[in-house]
DNA sequence: TTCACCTGTTGCAAATACTAAACATATTCC
DNA sequence: GGAATATGTTTAGTATTTGCAACAGGTGAA
């Protein structure tokens, strides 16, 4: 049910060589407080546990994510998307949360005359979209292209490429990229 | 200085576009807990934070991911390897966690005799190593050879292998794979 | 306006995490 | 053997979180 807070960190402890007492010193808190918690008899309070964690040291993050894996969700109404941005260009992500997963699944829509930016994006990975309404201009290195609904693009995220609402009409267009860069 | 817990569930309420007391009522906690917390005016229990976040839901270790990365040590004193397992075979690792790298390095001793076991290991990735000292006795798919000190091997490990040290004395092993398995 | 309902914040009482110190049990050293 | 040190556990008291309920501001409908 709950997570197993008390053997986690015993056996971090353990692993580390350290005792109660001597981990108690190094994180500010006293011993007791290490076997309560140790023994499940406790719930600690974040901060203690994350004073205790500095004293091995290792992050929250970490600590947690030996953690069985949550269920995930596999299907998101409309209004579950989160929005990322709330400007000229706003992005509605598929998914709570990239933790974990490999691919980014987007809902992007450009408000008209919106623009990523005069310097092109640059980054790792590989990206692809279908335009469904609206007029998008697309650069990929040098080339230049103007897609309207039905199109699509696909390239290597590391070439220089920008993306620019063209056309009187906001422009919405489905894409997805690998690994997640947001 | 310390995690800033409340902006962060704050953030992340809103854009699930809950409130304090549905998220409460959601959570099994009561809404001025949800408060408190949000203005960093308590230093939450952990249970009572998992519950919380139960509730958007999303998990501990998504939860505490975006705090910044703890810098990593770079260098580790021989006994700072933690140990794996303590068994007939003994693995001692490079790095206190695997959490978010890519690579395991390990080394690896193997008492007389010791064997992986008779069902051979089959799992993702790519895995090879080097023979420090012993004679390891290494099968993969069909073929097998006896490694002396010096000598090295690296497959793809979803191809069928085993370890077994063979001969008087005790086998030492430098190896490395990716992505971490253990 | 006034009512109804939503929002987040805030006293007060009860539950509990945390500290300090004592306790119990091994292990080491002389 | 016996003292000294180290280990993890437990007890009693204090500090803090949590729940309950009241409070204050905002929005929309009649």
């Amino acid at each position: 049910m709950s997570v197993d807070i008390g053997n986690r960190l015993r056996h971090l402890r353990m692993t580390h060589n350290l005792s109660q007492r001597e981990l108690a010193k190094r994180a500010g808190v006293t011993n007791s407080t290490i076997s309560l918690i140790e023994s499940n008899s406790s719930n600690p309070s974040v901060g203690a546990l994350k004073r205790i964690l500095d004293g091995i040291p290792i992050g929250l993050a970490e600590f947690f994510a030996f953690e069985p894996e949550r269920p995930r969700k596999a299907f998101y109404a409309a209004e579950e998307l989160v929005e990322i941005g709330k400007g000229a260009i706003s992005y509605r992500q598929v998914g709570d949360s990239l933790f974990g997963r490999s691919l980014q699944i987007l809902k992007e829509c450009y408000q008209p005359g919106s623009d990523t930016g005069k310097v092109p994006l640059v980054h790792e990975g590989e990206e692809g979209g279908i335009v469904l309404s609206g007029r998008l201009e697309v650069t990929v290195d040098d080339e230049r292209r103007i897609l309207g609904p039905g199109d699509a693009y696909y390239f290597e995220s590391r070439r220089p490429h920008r993306f620019r609402c063209v056309g009187p009409v906001a422009c919405e267009v489905i894409s997805a990229c690998t690994p997640p860069t947001f």
